[in-house]
DNA sequence: ACGTCCAAATAGATCGTTAAAATCATTGCT
DNA sequence: AGCAATGATTTTAACGATCTATTTGGACGT
């Protein structure tokens, strides 16, 4: 009768838990989770004992207990889009950022895949509800973006990279002034003499595009060159590049200079260029938009995102968004919209 | 007095759990988790019923909850390893298939960051305790490699995609054959009548260098073409690529052809090649290894690895690891050592 | 009629944590 | 002394699943 109750004696290698950092300290476990939590509600003397048992123990909170309880898993989703040539890099090294980021903050990075905006959303709700996830960082944000209304509207904290370009502004977005980094390009083009400069952009309607065909547009206005006729619009390819930087060369009044939208087809260009027996930089000068290892393998002048400073920014917004919905206390309120600036690398193609 | 207790009626718009579930399918909510997790425990009629519950409802299981009972929480952990110059792609796009083939199979991706062996083992430690991980894919296996000998002595579930090289071979593990590669890019050299042929590569000692080496070393072996003097090792980086190129072409008796370990060191020579005036594929031969994007932008032959399989087979491997843990149900054991074939691209440079 | 066996379903305990309420001790004030 | 206010700690209840019994109700054999 007098059943002995389970008395987990010995020595027990398994996984410490609040009951046994207790126990230890000989204290109730919501004291132990207040010495983590609310250290101000303990007595200080209490406080380090308990403090002494966690270190010696190496106690530390199970993930699954907490989320369960308080619906934040510290997890925060990034996209990881399907392998484009020319973006991978660009994205890896994103990735990158953002998890190192999102490390010291305490936070985890979780990858999903989507091949559409709306299979994308469909992936916005399954890592809700079953993995409890606190935020999203998006990429890729073009006009009339389904992604980020439907996420406003079920009040998800997330963050873009990528402006909302004509959609709703009204969530935190981080980006790169691809104007300003075109201009800049196109300023070193003229800086360097070229009077006749063109631009192989993209078509016309990416927010992306457009912006950097802006710039262009702008250096070449405020020296006074012509930009009539000289804008090409080009799907992100390599061969589009090439063919068009050959027809330009060909026109009767070619330019001297290509400023390009993208290190793919600005290799393109250069492609070109080098086939004809010229040489980039001296006969013909090219910049690209990215700085890709493959423009500075060949030495192609680009225009370098700040990947680190894009995903610290992010980071920010997030952690903004997480701790002033909860408690009211840290309101060291981020900015909500962040443009930075890029950095023209130069090298011998202009 | 009759205080009509916490009737939670009206249109609740929460979540629903398994109590809900049961509740409206008049069951109780381990029928409902039956249904789910041991459907041949469930009479035909209920199971309908009861699913027709939860289709209706919508209703997931919360990962928090199961994680906290099951001690599983459906993560697999993946480094992301520092950009460096070259990679990023190639890693991009393995992360990409990984995380695709993950989500077929009711995984989910994890990232996380490491600048050293030690540094990743500390994240191992805390990816483990703290959100009770399932497994890991590791990359970049070396000799004497801390990383596989710890998660093995802790029974974590892990793959590699890349072979213990030396050490103990007592994980699964999934690879490309360097060797049989290079061989291939050397054959191709020979064939199109190449008979001196250097190999850039890296320093001894690195097990993915010294088998690319060795697939070189067989193809010259077998044709009869000599291979002393012709090995350079070089660090993995472009200028190098390049030096090496001009000193051999400037030796004595130099080189046609030159097969490289890397497309970073094979662009570094097609650069100096053409630096000098002379086509690569024509005057002077190049072959590299990984396909990269600057690899296909400037022509250069080059050894695509197969990474949705590379993918595929790391996680047929952790599903068998993972599933006869527990039960020992599906024994559809995958294999524990998948070489995989690569694939020799045929562009201009060789 | 009675016990046995099996399938189907249920009840209750449990995982580790945090939130809210309850207890206990101390201090301050009139 | 009495009694409120404050502080420190403990107790009790969730959170939403799964696991381990245990109960229920037929079918069957003797």
């Amino acid at each position: 009768m007098p059943a002995r109750a389970s008395r987990n004696t010995g020595g027990e290698s398994k996984r410490p838990t609040l009951a046994t950092v207790a126990r230890a300290a000989a204290v109730s476990h919501q004291t132990v989770s207040n010495v983590i939590n609310a250290p101000h509600l303990v007595r200080d003397e209490t406080r380090r004992r308990v403090e002494a048992v966690i270190e010696e123990t190496g106690y530390r909170p199970l993930k699954a207990a907490q989320t369960l309880r308080t619906r934040r898993s510290h997890l925060i989703a990034v996209i990881i889009p399907a392998p484009h040539p020319g973006r991978g890099e660009l994205h890896n090294a994103f990735l990158h950022a953002v998890t190192k980021r999102a490390q010291r903050s305490g936070y985890r990075v979780l990858l999903f895949t989507g091949v559409s905006d709306s299979d994308e959303i469909r992936a916005y709700r399954e890592l809700l509800d079953d993995y409890t996830l606190d935020a999203f960082v998006l990429t890729g944000t073009h006009a009339g973006d389904k992604r980020t209304s439907w996420l406003y509207r079920r009040r998800v904290p997330f963050v873009t990279f990528g402006r909302p370009w004509g959609g709703p502004d009204n969530h935190p977005w981080v980006d790169v002034d691809g104007a300003s980094g075109e201009r800049a390009a196109t300023a070193h083009l003229i800086a360097a003499g070229h009077r006749r400069i063109a631009f192989l952009g993209w078509p016309k309607g990416s927010g992306v595009g457009d912006d950097r065909c802006a710039g262009w547009e702008a250096a070449c206005r405020e020296a006074g060159l012509p930009t009539a006729g000289l804008r090409m619009e080009l799907q992100e390819d390599f061969s589009e590049g090439r063919t068009a930087c050959g027809a330009l060369m060909d026109s009767q009044d070619p330019p001297t200079a290509f400023a390009c939208v993208s290190d793919t087809i600005a290799l393109g260009a250069w492609n070109e260029i080098t086939a004809r027996g010229r040489v980039p930089g001296r006969d013909a000068a090219v910049t690209g938009f990215d700085d890709t290892t493959a423009a500075a393998v060949v030495g192609l002048t680009s225009v370098a995102q700040p990947l680190d400073e894009v995903a610290d920014a992010c980071l920010d917004a997030l952690e903004s968004l997480l701790t002033t919905s909860r408690n009211g206390r840290r309101r060291a309120t981020a900015r909500r919209r962040v443009l930075l600036e890029p950095r023209l690398v130069r090298r011998d193609s202009a």
